[in-house]
DNA sequence: TCAAAAGTGTTGTAACTACACCCATGA
DNA sequence: TCATGGGTGTAGTTACAACACTTTTGA
Protein backbone atom coordinates (compact mmCIF):
# COMPACT_ATOMS: atom_id res chain seq x y z
CA UNK A 1 0.00 0.00 0.00
CA UNK A 2 1.17 3.54 -0.70
CA UNK A 3 3.17 5.21 2.02
CA UNK A 4 0.95 8.20 2.64
CA UNK A 5 -1.23 9.14 5.59
CA UNK A 6 -4.83 8.01 5.30
CA UNK A 7 -7.45 10.67 4.79
CA UNK A 8 -11.13 10.16 5.49
CA UNK A 9 -13.35 10.26 2.39
CA UNK A 10 -15.29 13.50 1.92
CA UNK A 11 -19.05 13.36 1.47
CA UNK A 12 -21.60 15.91 0.31
CA UNK A 13 -24.25 17.07 2.75
CA UNK A 14 -27.86 17.97 2.04
CA UNK A 15 -30.83 18.86 4.19
CA UNK A 16 -34.31 17.58 3.38
CA UNK A 17 -37.56 18.83 4.85
CA UNK A 18 -40.75 17.04 5.78
CA UNK A 19 -43.14 19.98 6.06
CA UNK A 20 -46.55 19.00 7.37
CA UNK A 21 -49.72 21.03 7.59
CA UNK A 22 -53.46 20.56 7.86
CA UNK A 23 -55.70 21.46 4.95
CA UNK A 24 -59.43 20.87 5.21
CA UNK A 25 -58.89 18.41 8.05
CA UNK A 26 -56.42 16.27 6.09
CA UNK A 27 -52.68 16.01 6.64
CA UNK A 28 -50.63 17.39 3.74
CA UNK A 29 -46.92 17.44 3.00
CA UNK A 30 -45.10 20.00 0.88
CA UNK A 31 -43.47 18.41 -2.15
CA UNK A 32 -41.65 19.80 -5.16
CA UNK A 33 -41.56 18.48 -8.67
CA UNK A 34 -37.93 18.02 -9.53
CA UNK A 35 -36.77 20.14 -12.45
CA UNK A 36 -33.39 18.48 -12.87
CA UNK A 37 -31.92 15.01 -12.96
CA UNK A 38 -31.83 12.69 -11.15
CA UNK A 39 -35.52 11.85 -10.75
CA UNK A 40 -36.47 14.80 -13.00
CA UNK A 41 -40.25 15.15 -13.00
CA UNK A 42 -40.70 13.08 -9.83
CA UNK A 43 -42.04 14.41 -6.55
CA UNK A 44 -39.48 14.96 -3.81
CA UNK A 45 -39.10 16.57 -0.44
CA UNK A 46 -37.78 20.13 -0.54
CA UNK A 47 -34.12 20.34 0.33
CA UNK A 48 -30.68 21.08 -0.97
CA UNK A 49 -26.97 21.17 -0.39
CA UNK A 50 -25.23 22.92 2.43
CA UNK A 51 -24.34 26.36 1.08
CA UNK A 52 -20.76 26.59 2.30
CA UNK A 53 -18.18 25.31 4.72
CA UNK A 54 -19.49 27.40 7.57
CA UNK A 55 -23.23 26.95 7.30
CA UNK A 56 -24.78 25.19 10.26
CA UNK A 57 -26.98 22.22 9.40
CA UNK A 58 -29.96 23.71 11.19
CA UNK A 59 -29.43 27.05 9.47
CA UNK A 60 -29.37 25.26 6.14
CA UNK A 61 -32.74 23.74 6.95
CA UNK A 62 -34.09 27.21 7.76
CA UNK A 63 -32.70 28.55 4.50
CA UNK A 64 -34.27 25.78 2.41
CA UNK A 65 -37.53 26.36 4.23
CA UNK A 66 -37.41 29.94 3.05
CA UNK A 67 -36.12 29.33 -0.47
CA UNK A 68 -38.13 26.29 -1.41
CA UNK A 69 -41.30 26.72 0.62
CA UNK A 70 -41.40 30.47 1.23
CA UNK A 71 -41.85 29.80 4.95
CA UNK A 72 -40.21 31.54 7.89
CA UNK A 73 -38.50 29.16 10.30
CA UNK A 74 -39.04 31.52 13.22
CA UNK A 75 -42.77 31.08 12.87
CA UNK A 76 -43.06 27.32 12.79
CA UNK A 77 -41.75 24.22 14.50
CA UNK A 78 -38.53 22.75 13.10
CA UNK A 79 -36.56 19.81 14.45
CA UNK A 80 -34.06 17.31 13.17
CA UNK A 81 -35.29 13.86 12.20
CA UNK A 82 -31.96 12.17 11.56
CA UNK A 83 -29.26 11.45 9.01
CA UNK A 84 -29.86 9.29 5.95
CA UNK A 85 -26.59 8.05 4.55
CA UNK A 86 -27.13 4.74 2.80
CA UNK A 87 -24.59 4.49 -0.06
CA UNK A 88 -26.40 4.60 -3.37
CA UNK A 89 -29.36 6.60 -2.08
CA UNK A 90 -28.36 9.33 -4.54
CA UNK A 91 -27.02 8.32 -7.97
CA UNK A 92 -24.84 11.43 -8.10
CA UNK A 93 -22.44 10.09 -5.49
CA UNK A 94 -21.98 9.83 -1.76
CA UNK A 95 -24.55 12.27 -0.46
CA UNK A 96 -25.71 12.20 3.14
CA UNK A 97 -28.91 14.02 3.99
CA UNK A 98 -29.93 15.38 7.37
CA UNK A 99 -33.73 15.25 7.36
CA UNK A 100 -35.86 17.69 9.32
CA UNK A 101 -39.48 17.82 10.36
CA UNK A 102 -41.38 21.10 10.10
CA UNK A 103 -44.94 21.74 11.23
CA UNK A 104 -46.82 24.69 9.76
CA UNK A 105 -50.22 26.17 10.58
CA UNK A 106 -52.75 25.49 7.88
CA UNK A 107 -53.25 28.96 6.53
CA UNK A 108 -50.18 29.74 4.38
CA UNK A 109 -51.52 29.23 0.89
CA UNK A 110 -49.78 26.69 -1.33
CA UNK A 111 -46.86 28.53 -2.85
CA UNK A 112 -45.89 31.89 -4.17
CA UNK A 113 -45.10 32.43 -7.81
CA UNK A 114 -41.54 32.87 -6.57
CA UNK A 115 -38.72 30.40 -6.18
CA UNK A 116 -41.13 27.97 -4.60
CA UNK A 117 -43.30 27.76 -7.69
CA UNK A 118 -42.73 24.04 -8.16
CA UNK A 119 -43.94 23.31 -4.63
CA UNK A 120 -47.38 22.04 -3.77
CA UNK A 121 -49.24 20.53 -0.84
CA UNK A 122 -49.97 16.85 -1.39
CA UNK A 123 -52.28 14.78 0.83
CA UNK A 124 -50.14 12.45 2.90
CA UNK A 125 -52.63 9.72 2.18
CA UNK A 126 -51.69 9.88 -1.53
CA UNK A 127 -48.14 8.88 -0.64
CA UNK A 128 -48.75 6.30 2.05
CA UNK A 129 -51.36 4.61 -0.12
CA UNK A 130 -48.79 4.31 -2.93
CA UNK A 131 -50.88 6.35 -5.36
CA UNK A 132 -47.82 8.55 -5.85
CA UNK A 133 -44.14 7.79 -5.45
CA UNK A 134 -41.27 9.89 -4.17
CA UNK A 135 -37.69 10.35 -5.37
CA UNK A 136 -34.62 8.98 -3.56
CA UNK A 137 -35.40 7.51 -0.12
CA UNK A 138 -37.84 10.33 0.55
CA UNK A 139 -40.74 7.99 1.15
CA UNK A 140 -38.86 6.46 4.08
CA UNK A 141 -37.99 9.91 5.40
CA UNK A 142 -41.63 10.96 5.17
CA UNK A 143 -42.77 7.84 7.02
CA UNK A 144 -40.24 8.52 9.77
CA UNK A 145 -41.43 12.11 10.02
CA UNK A 146 -45.04 11.02 10.31
CA UNK A 147 -44.21 8.54 13.04
CA UNK A 148 -42.27 11.22 14.90
CA UNK A 149 -45.30 13.50 14.73
CA UNK A 150 -47.68 10.76 15.86
CA UNK A 151 -45.61 9.97 18.92
CA UNK A 152 -44.68 13.53 19.76
CA UNK A 153 -48.19 15.01 19.91
CA UNK A 154 -48.84 12.53 22.71
CA UNK A 155 -46.19 13.96 25.01
CA UNK A 156 -45.72 17.56 23.89
CA UNK A 157 -47.85 20.47 22.74
CA UNK A 158 -46.56 19.94 19.20
CA UNK A 159 -50.10 19.59 17.86
CA UNK A 160 -50.64 23.29 18.50
CA UNK A 161 -47.93 24.02 15.91
CA UNK A 162 -50.50 22.97 13.30
CA UNK A 163 -52.87 25.67 14.56
CA UNK A 164 -53.04 29.43 14.13
CA UNK A 165 -51.89 31.51 17.14
CA UNK A 166 -55.39 31.19 18.58
CA UNK A 167 -57.55 28.16 18.04
CA UNK A 168 -60.54 26.27 19.35
CA UNK A 169 -60.49 22.87 20.96
CA UNK A 170 -62.35 21.41 17.99
CA UNK A 171 -59.59 22.65 15.69
CA UNK A 172 -57.00 21.04 17.93
CA UNK A 173 -58.98 17.82 17.86
CA UNK A 174 -58.89 17.80 14.06
CA UNK A 175 -55.09 17.91 14.29
CA UNK A 176 -54.95 14.83 16.51
CA UNK A 177 -57.42 13.01 14.30
CA UNK A 178 -55.53 13.81 11.09
CA UNK A 179 -52.12 12.85 12.50
CA UNK A 180 -53.32 9.68 14.20
CA UNK A 181 -55.71 8.70 11.46
CA UNK A 182 -58.81 7.99 13.51
CA UNK A 183 -61.63 9.90 15.18
CA UNK A 184 -61.90 10.93 18.81
CA UNK A 185 -64.89 11.64 21.02
CA UNK A 186 -65.23 15.44 21.09
CA UNK A 187 -66.71 15.56 24.59
CA UNK A 188 -63.94 13.58 26.22
CA UNK A 189 -61.22 15.27 24.14
CA UNK A 190 -62.57 18.65 25.23
CA UNK A 191 -62.05 17.89 28.90
CA UNK A 192 -58.91 15.82 28.54
CA UNK A 193 -56.82 18.53 26.90
CA UNK A 194 -58.09 21.15 29.31
CA UNK A 195 -57.14 19.02 32.28
CA UNK A 196 -53.44 18.97 31.30
CA UNK A 197 -51.74 21.74 33.29
CA UNK A 198 -50.28 24.58 31.19
CA UNK A 199 -51.30 23.05 27.86
CA UNK A 200 -54.06 25.43 26.80
CA UNK A 201 -54.33 29.05 27.91
CA UNK A 202 -57.90 30.37 27.60
CA UNK A 203 -58.19 33.80 26.02
CA UNK A 204 -60.60 35.88 28.05
CA UNK A 205 -64.12 35.92 26.63
CA UNK A 206 -62.94 35.66 23.02
CA UNK A 207 -64.87 33.22 20.92
CA UNK A 208 -64.73 31.99 17.37
CA UNK A 209 -68.11 31.86 15.72
CA UNK A 210 -68.77 29.45 12.92
CA UNK A 211 -71.92 27.47 12.67
CA UNK A 212 -73.51 26.52 15.99
CA UNK A 213 -72.48 27.81 19.39
CA UNK A 214 -69.31 29.96 19.36
CA UNK A 215 -66.23 28.21 20.74
CA UNK A 216 -63.70 29.46 23.27
CA UNK A 217 -60.30 30.47 21.94
CA UNK A 218 -57.01 29.25 23.34
CA UNK A 219 -53.32 29.67 22.74
CA UNK A 220 -50.44 27.41 23.73
CA UNK A 221 -46.72 27.04 24.17
CA UNK A 222 -45.58 24.74 21.38
CA UNK A 223 -42.67 23.44 23.39
CA UNK A 224 -44.61 22.50 26.49
CA UNK A 225 -44.30 18.92 27.74
CA UNK A 226 -47.67 17.37 28.49
CA UNK A 227 -48.00 15.80 31.94
CA UNK A 228 -49.91 13.60 31.89
CA UNK A 229 -49.61 12.80 28.16
CA UNK A 230 -52.51 12.52 25.73
CA UNK A 231 -52.14 8.85 24.84
CA UNK A 232 -53.82 7.58 21.72
CA UNK A 233 -56.24 4.79 22.49
CA UNK A 234 -55.33 1.24 21.66
CA UNK A 235 -56.74 -0.04 18.38
CA UNK A 236 -60.08 -1.80 18.89
CA UNK A 237 -58.52 -5.30 18.84
CA UNK A 238 -57.35 -4.77 22.41
CA UNK A 239 -58.72 -7.77 24.24
CA UNK A 240 -59.06 -10.81 22.08
CA UNK A 241 -61.05 -13.25 24.17
CA UNK A 242 -58.76 -16.11 25.13
CA UNK A 243 -60.52 -19.12 23.62
CA UNK B 1 -17.96 36.15 -9.70
CA UNK B 2 -16.10 33.41 -11.54
CA UNK B 3 -17.95 31.77 -14.38
CA UNK B 4 -17.85 28.20 -13.16
CA UNK B 5 -20.59 25.90 -11.91
CA UNK B 6 -21.10 25.89 -8.17
CA UNK B 7 -20.09 22.78 -6.28
CA UNK B 8 -21.36 21.95 -2.81
CA UNK B 9 -18.66 21.98 -0.13
CA UNK B 10 -17.46 18.54 0.96
CA UNK B 11 -17.51 17.64 4.64
CA UNK B 12 -15.96 14.82 6.63
CA UNK B 13 -18.23 12.33 8.34
CA UNK B 14 -17.71 10.59 11.66
CA UNK B 15 -19.83 8.32 13.81
CA UNK B 16 -19.88 8.65 17.59
CA UNK B 17 -21.28 6.14 20.05
CA UNK B 18 -23.10 6.58 23.34
CA UNK B 19 -22.76 3.09 24.78
CA UNK B 20 -24.72 2.61 27.99
CA UNK B 21 -24.70 -0.28 30.41
CA UNK B 22 -25.54 -1.04 34.01
CA UNK B 23 -22.79 -1.81 36.49
CA UNK B 24 -23.67 -2.45 40.12
CA UNK B 25 -27.04 -0.73 39.66
CA UNK B 26 -25.53 2.46 38.27
CA UNK B 27 -25.65 3.70 34.70
CA UNK B 28 -22.25 3.79 33.00
CA UNK B 29 -21.08 5.06 29.62
CA UNK B 30 -18.09 3.79 27.68
CA UNK B 31 -15.50 6.52 27.15
CA UNK B 32 -12.02 6.56 25.70
CA UNK B 33 -9.08 8.68 26.66
CA UNK B 34 -7.99 10.42 23.49
CA UNK B 35 -4.44 9.54 22.43
CA UNK B 36 -4.12 12.21 19.73
CA UNK B 37 -4.91 15.86 19.24
CA UNK B 38 -7.31 17.56 19.44
CA UNK B 39 -8.38 17.12 23.04
CA UNK B 40 -5.48 14.69 23.63
CA UNK B 41 -5.83 13.22 27.11
CA UNK B 42 -9.51 14.17 27.45
CA UNK B 43 -12.36 11.73 27.72
CA UNK B 44 -14.48 11.31 24.61
CA UNK B 45 -17.15 9.08 23.15
CA UNK B 46 -15.82 6.24 21.02
CA UNK B 47 -16.12 6.94 17.32
CA UNK B 48 -14.26 7.65 14.14
CA UNK B 49 -14.35 8.54 10.50
CA UNK B 50 -16.28 6.74 7.84
CA UNK B 51 -13.85 4.19 6.40
CA UNK B 52 -14.48 4.77 2.71
CA UNK B 53 -16.86 6.12 0.11
CA UNK B 54 -19.07 3.07 0.22
CA UNK B 55 -19.43 2.41 3.92
CA UNK B 56 -22.94 2.79 5.25
CA UNK B 57 -23.28 5.07 8.26
CA UNK B 58 -24.90 2.35 10.34
CA UNK B 59 -22.19 -0.13 9.32
CA UNK B 60 -19.57 2.38 10.39
CA UNK B 61 -21.19 2.55 13.82
CA UNK B 62 -21.08 -1.25 14.04
CA UNK B 63 -17.43 -1.24 13.04
CA UNK B 64 -16.48 1.36 15.64
CA UNK B 65 -18.40 -0.62 18.21
CA UNK B 66 -16.19 -3.59 17.42
CA UNK B 67 -12.90 -1.74 17.07
CA UNK B 68 -13.17 0.69 19.95
CA UNK B 69 -15.34 -1.19 22.41
CA UNK B 70 -14.81 -4.82 21.43
CA UNK B 71 -18.59 -5.28 21.26
CA UNK B 72 -20.64 -7.13 18.67
CA UNK B 73 -23.43 -5.03 17.17
CA UNK B 74 -25.56 -8.10 16.47
CA UNK B 75 -25.83 -8.74 20.18
CA UNK B 76 -26.92 -5.36 21.43
CA UNK B 77 -29.30 -2.55 20.67
CA UNK B 78 -28.03 0.13 18.28
CA UNK B 79 -29.96 3.09 16.91
CA UNK B 80 -29.19 6.48 15.44
CA UNK B 81 -29.46 9.51 17.69
CA UNK B 82 -28.97 12.24 15.11
CA UNK B 83 -26.46 14.38 13.26
CA UNK B 84 -24.28 16.95 14.99
CA UNK B 85 -22.93 19.44 12.52
CA UNK B 86 -22.34 22.75 14.21
CA UNK B 87 -19.42 24.49 12.47
CA UNK B 88 -16.46 24.68 14.81
CA UNK B 89 -17.41 21.63 16.83
CA UNK B 90 -14.14 20.04 15.69
CA UNK B 91 -11.04 22.24 15.37
CA UNK B 92 -9.73 20.09 12.52
CA UNK B 93 -12.34 21.39 10.09
CA UNK B 94 -15.87 20.82 8.96
CA UNK B 95 -16.68 17.46 10.50
CA UNK B 96 -20.24 16.25 10.89
CA UNK B 97 -20.87 13.41 13.29
CA UNK B 98 -23.78 10.99 13.21
CA UNK B 99 -24.28 9.96 16.84
CA UNK B 100 -25.65 6.57 17.82
CA UNK B 101 -27.05 5.09 21.00
CA UNK B 102 -26.04 1.56 22.00
CA UNK B 103 -27.35 -0.40 24.98
CA UNK B 104 -25.30 -3.31 26.30
CA UNK B 105 -26.04 -5.90 28.96
CA UNK B 106 -23.99 -5.38 32.07
CA UNK B 107 -21.74 -8.38 31.95
CA UNK B 108 -19.11 -7.63 29.26
CA UNK B 109 -16.11 -6.70 31.36
CA UNK B 110 -14.56 -3.27 30.85
CA UNK B 111 -12.25 -3.69 27.90
CA UNK B 112 -9.85 -6.17 26.42
CA UNK B 113 -6.15 -5.52 26.28
CA UNK B 114 -6.75 -5.14 22.55
CA UNK B 115 -7.52 -2.10 20.42
CA UNK B 116 -10.02 -0.98 23.02
CA UNK B 117 -7.43 -0.67 25.75
CA UNK B 118 -8.02 3.05 26.21
CA UNK B 119 -11.73 2.48 26.84
CA UNK B 120 -13.34 2.39 30.25
CA UNK B 121 -16.79 2.49 31.80
CA UNK B 122 -17.47 5.78 33.55
CA UNK B 123 -20.47 6.41 35.81
CA UNK B 124 -22.88 8.68 33.97
CA UNK B 125 -23.30 10.62 37.20
CA UNK B 126 -19.64 11.67 36.99
CA UNK B 127 -20.36 13.45 33.70
CA UNK B 128 -23.76 14.95 34.40
CA UNK B 129 -22.53 16.27 37.75
CA UNK B 130 -19.64 18.03 35.95
CA UNK B 131 -17.00 16.15 37.92
CA UNK B 132 -15.50 15.18 34.56
CA UNK B 133 -15.67 16.89 31.20
CA UNK B 134 -15.88 15.51 27.68
CA UNK B 135 -14.19 16.47 24.43
CA UNK B 136 -15.94 18.21 21.50
CA UNK B 137 -19.73 18.44 21.90
CA UNK B 138 -19.80 14.94 23.36
CA UNK B 139 -21.44 16.06 26.57
CA UNK B 140 -24.43 17.29 24.61
CA UNK B 141 -24.55 14.06 22.62
CA UNK B 142 -24.44 12.04 25.84
CA UNK B 143 -27.28 14.08 27.35
CA UNK B 144 -29.35 13.55 24.23
CA UNK B 145 -28.67 9.82 24.38
CA UNK B 146 -29.71 9.67 28.02
CA UNK B 147 -32.94 11.52 27.32
CA UNK B 148 -33.65 9.17 24.40
CA UNK B 149 -33.19 6.18 26.71
CA UNK B 150 -35.37 7.72 29.44
CA UNK B 151 -38.25 8.30 27.06
CA UNK B 152 -37.87 5.08 25.10
CA UNK B 153 -37.99 2.64 28.00
CA UNK B 154 -41.45 4.02 28.69
CA UNK B 155 -42.87 2.93 25.34
CA UNK B 156 -40.70 0.03 24.21
CA UNK B 157 -38.98 -3.00 25.70
CA UNK B 158 -35.63 -1.22 25.34
CA UNK B 159 -34.91 -1.64 29.06
CA UNK B 160 -34.46 -5.37 28.48
CA UNK B 161 -31.47 -4.58 26.26
CA UNK B 162 -29.62 -3.74 29.49
CA UNK B 163 -30.30 -7.26 30.77
CA UNK B 164 -28.81 -10.65 30.05
CA UNK B 165 -30.90 -12.96 27.82
CA UNK B 166 -32.79 -14.08 30.91
CA UNK B 167 -33.45 -11.82 33.84
CA UNK B 168 -35.61 -11.30 36.88
CA UNK B 169 -38.14 -8.55 37.41
CA UNK B 170 -35.98 -7.05 40.13
CA UNK B 171 -33.10 -6.79 37.66
CA UNK B 172 -35.38 -5.06 35.19
CA UNK B 173 -36.51 -2.70 37.90
CA UNK B 174 -32.91 -1.72 38.60
CA UNK B 175 -32.64 -0.71 34.92
CA UNK B 176 -35.62 1.61 35.13
CA UNK B 177 -34.37 3.09 38.38
CA UNK B 178 -30.87 3.72 37.03
CA UNK B 179 -32.08 5.28 33.77
CA UNK B 180 -34.78 7.42 35.36
CA UNK B 181 -32.75 8.26 38.43
CA UNK B 182 -35.29 7.48 41.13
CA UNK B 183 -36.65 4.45 42.96
CA UNK B 184 -39.81 2.53 42.22
CA UNK B 185 -42.07 0.43 44.41
CA UNK B 186 -41.07 -3.20 43.76
CA UNK B 187 -44.54 -4.59 44.42
CA UNK B 188 -46.30 -2.32 41.98
CA UNK B 189 -43.52 -2.58 39.41
CA UNK B 190 -43.73 -6.36 39.61
CA UNK B 191 -47.37 -6.42 38.57
CA UNK B 192 -47.24 -3.49 36.20
CA UNK B 193 -44.62 -4.93 33.87
CA UNK B 194 -46.28 -8.33 33.91
CA UNK B 195 -49.62 -6.83 32.95
CA UNK B 196 -48.25 -5.42 29.67
CA UNK B 197 -49.08 -7.97 26.94
CA UNK B 198 -46.07 -9.61 25.25
CA UNK B 199 -43.50 -7.67 27.29
CA UNK B 200 -42.12 -10.44 29.49
CA UNK B 201 -42.12 -14.13 28.59
CA UNK B 202 -41.88 -16.36 31.68
CA UNK B 203 -39.39 -19.19 31.37
CA UNK B 204 -40.98 -22.38 32.72
CA UNK B 205 -40.05 -23.11 36.31
CA UNK B 206 -36.56 -21.60 36.01
CA UNK B 207 -35.54 -19.39 38.87
CA UNK B 208 -32.56 -17.29 39.78
CA UNK B 209 -31.43 -17.79 43.32
CA UNK B 210 -29.54 -15.07 45.15
CA UNK B 211 -30.23 -14.15 48.69
CA UNK B 212 -33.86 -14.59 49.78
CA UNK B 213 -36.59 -16.29 47.78
CA UNK B 214 -35.56 -17.28 44.23
CA UNK B 215 -37.07 -15.14 41.47
CA UNK B 216 -38.77 -16.19 38.26
CA UNK B 217 -36.77 -15.75 35.07
CA UNK B 218 -38.07 -13.99 31.99
CA UNK B 219 -36.92 -13.12 28.51
CA UNK B 220 -38.19 -10.41 26.16
CA UNK B 221 -38.29 -9.06 22.64
CA UNK B 222 -36.17 -5.91 22.74
CA UNK B 223 -38.11 -4.34 19.90
CA UNK B 224 -41.56 -4.81 21.38
CA UNK B 225 -43.76 -1.77 21.73
CA UNK B 226 -45.35 -1.52 25.19
CA UNK B 227 -49.13 -1.05 25.16
CA UNK B 228 -49.96 0.40 27.55
CA UNK B 229 -46.63 2.17 28.24
CA UNK B 230 -44.76 2.17 31.55
CA UNK B 231 -44.98 5.86 32.32
CA UNK B 232 -42.62 7.31 34.86
CA UNK B 233 -44.44 8.99 37.70
CA UNK B 234 -44.61 12.74 37.91
CA UNK B 235 -42.00 14.33 40.16
CA UNK B 236 -43.31 14.87 43.69
CA UNK B 237 -44.14 18.56 43.07
CA UNK B 238 -47.21 17.51 41.15
CA UNK B 239 -49.96 19.54 42.75
CA UNK B 240 -48.73 22.79 44.17
CA UNK B 241 -51.56 24.18 46.20
CA UNK B 242 -52.89 27.28 44.50
CA UNK B 243 -51.84 30.31 46.53
C1' DT C 1 -35.18 -19.12 63.14
C1' DC C 2 -34.02 -14.99 61.14
C1' DA C 3 -32.95 -11.86 57.38
C1' DA C 4 -33.88 -10.89 52.83
C1' DA C 5 -35.98 -10.89 48.73
C1' DA C 6 -40.19 -12.60 45.98
C1' DG C 7 -44.74 -12.33 45.43
C1' DT C 8 -50.07 -11.34 46.84
C1' DG C 9 -54.20 -8.67 48.77
C1' DT C 10 -56.55 -4.63 49.53
C1' DT C 11 -58.08 0.01 49.51
C1' DG C 12 -58.77 4.66 48.18
C1' DT C 13 -58.14 7.76 44.37
C1' DA C 14 -57.49 9.37 39.82
C1' DA C 15 -58.25 8.81 35.01
C1' DC C 16 -60.79 7.30 31.15
C1' DT C 17 -64.85 5.72 28.17
C1' DA C 18 -69.32 5.98 26.68
C1' DC C 19 -73.11 8.32 26.15
C1' DA C 20 -77.25 11.28 27.69
C1' DC C 21 -78.13 15.78 27.88
C1' DC C 22 -78.24 20.97 27.90
C1' DC C 23 -76.56 25.58 25.72
C1' DA C 24 -75.81 29.24 22.33
C1' DT C 25 -75.81 30.68 17.99
C1' DG C 26 -76.96 31.35 12.62
C1' DA C 27 -80.14 30.54 9.20
C1' DT D 1 -87.72 26.83 15.11
C1' DC D 2 -84.39 23.90 13.93
C1' DA D 3 -79.91 22.34 12.74
C1' DT D 4 -75.27 22.56 14.34
C1' DG D 5 -71.59 22.42 16.88
C1' DG D 6 -70.02 23.85 21.97
C1' DG D 7 -70.02 22.37 26.43
C1' DT D 8 -71.61 19.63 31.04
C1' DG D 9 -73.18 15.52 34.01
C1' DT D 10 -72.62 11.13 35.30
C1' DA D 11 -72.07 6.12 35.79
C1' DG D 12 -69.22 2.13 35.14
C1' DT D 13 -64.58 0.67 34.57
C1' DT D 14 -59.81 0.49 34.67
C1' DA D 15 -55.29 1.96 36.25
C1' DC D 16 -52.48 2.93 39.81
C1' DA D 17 -50.02 4.40 44.25
C1' DA D 18 -49.50 3.06 48.86
C1' DC D 19 -48.61 -0.19 51.98
C1' DA D 20 -49.80 -4.48 54.95
C1' DC D 21 -48.95 -9.01 54.51
C1' DT D 22 -47.49 -13.95 53.16
C1' DT D 23 -44.07 -17.09 50.92
C1' DT D 24 -39.66 -19.11 49.95
C1' DT D 25 -35.22 -19.44 50.18
C1' DG D 26 -29.88 -19.11 52.23
C1' DA D 27 -27.23 -18.68 56.21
Amino acid sequence: MPNEIWRPPPVLLTVDLVILTLRVSALHVLLIERGIEPYKGSLALPGGFIANENEDVFDAACRELREEANLDATELHLEQLGAYGRPGRDPRGRIVSVAHLAIAPGLPEPEAGTDASAASWVPVEDITSDRRTLAFDHRQILEDGLERARVKIERTALATAFCAPTFTIAELQRVYEAVWGFDLDPRNFYRKVQSVPDFLIPLGPDRRTTKGRPARLFRADHHQELRPPILRPLPPNRNEEAR
